[in-house]
DNA sequence: CAAAGAAAGTAAATATATTGACATAAATTG
DNA sequence: CAATTTATGTCAATATATTTACTTTCTTTG
């Protein structure tokens, strides 16, 4: 019983440790990351963002709303994103022809060559520094858990509606 | 051979799909985290602080160059956290008597009254939203894999010294 | 088909975060 | 001990990120 209340007891501990080092984390792969592509001017959600346009899904142009979907973070904030990437030319915006309220984010080739020569090698770097002593389990194992956090996160937002009765 | 090749190349997307998803479960993090300490007008940069300064090792007040290594965030970016901290009467800065330029940061009556009272049992229930289907092993090997990337960023940063030759 | 409603994107206000620059104070050096 | 260097915190400029609010456009309703 004595036992048993000093387990429970640890739990929260536990907890909180995780997300101090989840958030430690993050702070540690914007700085970073922002770092490595310093030479070029991109930053992490710029990184994010381009990463995404190169998704072939995405390549014949994709929503603003479609975006912020995917990288989860809200559409007024990628208006600045998006914005200062236009500025530099290595995306563009058109007006969807079936709904004159929606743009169509693509890849310039500008941007396509950004991506291709100059930032491909220097993410590859970082994802090897990053996951060096990592096995090919260990970044399974490492996946799995987020994605499991990921989708309580999306439990708890209230505007990601997780589409649990409706079949993917 | 051809499998090898096949192997080899599976190895990029599995370490994009783990920064990718990193990515996501922060934004997620801070957007959950400031959502459930609204009622309370408390950010996850806010929290992270108070947190901080909750712990015995910074009772006696704690220097902001101390807090930012302890964080992992930039010195600069506290005086902001702080200065609205101390706006809001959850903190207090003090000069060390020790080092005229060293500011002692520490929490206010009001500010540890915030997080027993009405912060932790918050942040309790937010950890057991988002870590829902967690074990106890779960988590360890959360926190093994996230302080195993911690190492491997600090490596990356030319500003943190890890201490590899000084024993701890 | 006109009016109300909803959806897509953007602008504004607030809070992070980073680097660069700076003022003050302490530590080191010649 | 005076001069240089270093350390500590803050301010300024830029880039995220969020919520609230607004414009434009499409959809739904009567």
């Amino acid at each position: 019983m004595q036992n048993g209340e000093k387990t429970k007891d640890q739990a929260p501990r536990l907890s909180n440790r995780l997300f101090f080092r989840l958030y430690q984390c993050a702070n540690m792969l914007h700085k970073t990351g922002t770092r490595a592509l310093d030479a070029h001017h991109i930053t992490t959600q710029q990184w994010a963002v381009l990463g995404a346009l190169t998704r072939p899904a995405f390549e014949p142009g994709v929503a603003v709303g479609d975006l912020a979907a995917f990288l989860l973070v809200s559409r007024q904030n990628l208006t600045g994103v998006l914005t200062r990437l236009e500025a530099m030319d290595y995306i563009e915006r058109t007006v969807d022809e079936n709904d004159n309220r929606s743009r169509l984010i693509r890849l310039t080739t500008k941007g396509r060559s950004l991506w291709d020569e100059d930032m491909r090698p220097v993410i590859s770097d970082f994802y090897d520094d990053a996951l060096r002593g990592f096995s090919t389990e260990d970044r399974i194992h490492m996946i799995h858990y987020l994605d499991k956090m990921l989708r309580n996160f999306k439990d708890i937002d209230p505007e990601i509606q997780t589409d649990k009765k409706a079949a993917e």
